[in-house]
DNA sequence: TCGCGATCTTGACAACTGTCAAGAGTTTCT
DNA sequence: AGAAACTCTTGACAGTTGTCAAGATCGCGA
């Protein structure tokens, strides 16, 4: 173990000080394991597959790691970590409700695209925590930020079109989510018209989950 | 292995021919498993686990089985004969729309009270099948008769309301879902608004999945 | 009643798992 | 340079798993 128990904090001096060394470790290790979750998902990780992905042997795990979970949740967090942000800066700089929904659809698409092994963990993970109890606690607060997440988008997505949500920030999560799963289900049996379909239902769905124009019909 | 290699069709006679009695072992063990199952998840069972659940010991399965896999996959298959059928009869008698919206949101959120852990396993089976190319085709299977489930609701929905749903089946289901499995997660972790919540979100989003009404505009 | 096939139990097997202790190798500091 | 602390490897452990073979038990037909 380290010798300081403070946190590793980007030290002042040129050179890396022991903490950070041992967090830049175990964030390695993390990203190894993170690899090898997404290909093989939770069941059939073993910590020793880990180590085959990563430059250590197995046994470096129970150095910087207390064990399988604290390994596990630690990478559950660091997931989250790059996900919450993902459309932030899209919401930040569109100024048009359809820019908005376009760029936010093409995202979609593109981080299936691009991270469906770490999507596949995510909902696999998430099935895990309803049997395991020590996932719960990290799953439901990711899927915290998550919502949340998508309802900054939603809001913003309202505000450009001078209209207000439809549904409340859980509801509107749980739909946009299924249909997410579904894309990602699809995308894992191979079916080649996932990435495309997803976007062009992703962009119907969009609009009704604003509430109706009002005020715009014809005095009678 | 039994003598006979024909498929056990009900005897005529008064007696159980032996391959009835071999099927009714092989269902009396998948349903051994499937509660084992959906009590554990997928991961966590062992074949020792199902028998011990069940009258027999744990060597009898590889008796009524090829393996593992092929009682799993029994397992799903049986677990999907008693869900798709769910709603049918709801769907028969229901004489206006929103007796049938009512009365499909009650059918949900009581499918969550009594069967929570079946639902648990098939979002951990689909899961699952993200990862293990054995369990796919099965799993892809039950997802399109769920989808066709949904979508005879939302068609005699439209029927009766005059109107034409909003969304295509696959759309349809997949919003439908994710706001089912949200309440499956919530009702895991133990909140005890999640079936309550069910029930009213899922009243609140059934109207939107129809088109929005026309012709009912006043002349200008 | 007896015999034979169907059914089920028991026990063993190899493979795999998480865990951890012992020690080798490496870096750091005085 | 030498000691001390840190880092990593190796190997072993106890437990669990799927699989299957050998044999005990059951039940039906002759």
């Amino acid at each position: 173990m380290p010798a300081s128990t403070t946190s590793a904090a980007p030290s002042v001096t040129g050179r890396r000080t022991r903490d950070e060394k041992y967090d830049e470790r175990r964030g390695q290790l993390a990203d190894s394991a993170l690899q090898t979750l997404g290909e093989l998902g939770y069941a059939r990780t073993s910590l020793r597959e880990i180590a085959q992905n990563s430059p250590f042997s197995h046994g470096v795990v129970h150095y910087y790691f207390a064990g399988k979970d604290e390994l596990i949740i630690y990478c559950v967090q660091r997931y989250k970590a790059a996900c919450v942000t993902r459309y932030d800066e899209l919401v930040a700089t569109s100024t048009t409700p359809s820019e908005l929904a376009d760029r936010f659809c093409d995202k979609l698409v593109e981080t299936l695209r691009d991270e469906a092994p770490l999507h596949r963990l995510w909902y696999d993970l998430r099935s895990q925590a309803l049997f395991e109890d020590a996932l719960r606690a990290d799953v439901v607060e990711i899927d915290r930020a998550l919502e949340a997440m998508i309802w900054r988008v939603l809001t913003r997505y309202a505000e450009l079109a001078g209209r207000a949500p439809a549904f409340d920030s859980p509801l509107s999560y749980a739909l946009l989510d299924g249909l997410f799963e579904q894309a990602v289900v699809a995308h894992a049996a191979g079916e080649p018209a996932a990435l495309a379909l997803l976007g062009e239902r992703a962009s119907r769905v969009l609009p009704t989950l604003l509430s109706p124009v009002v005020g715009t019909r014809r005095r009678p």
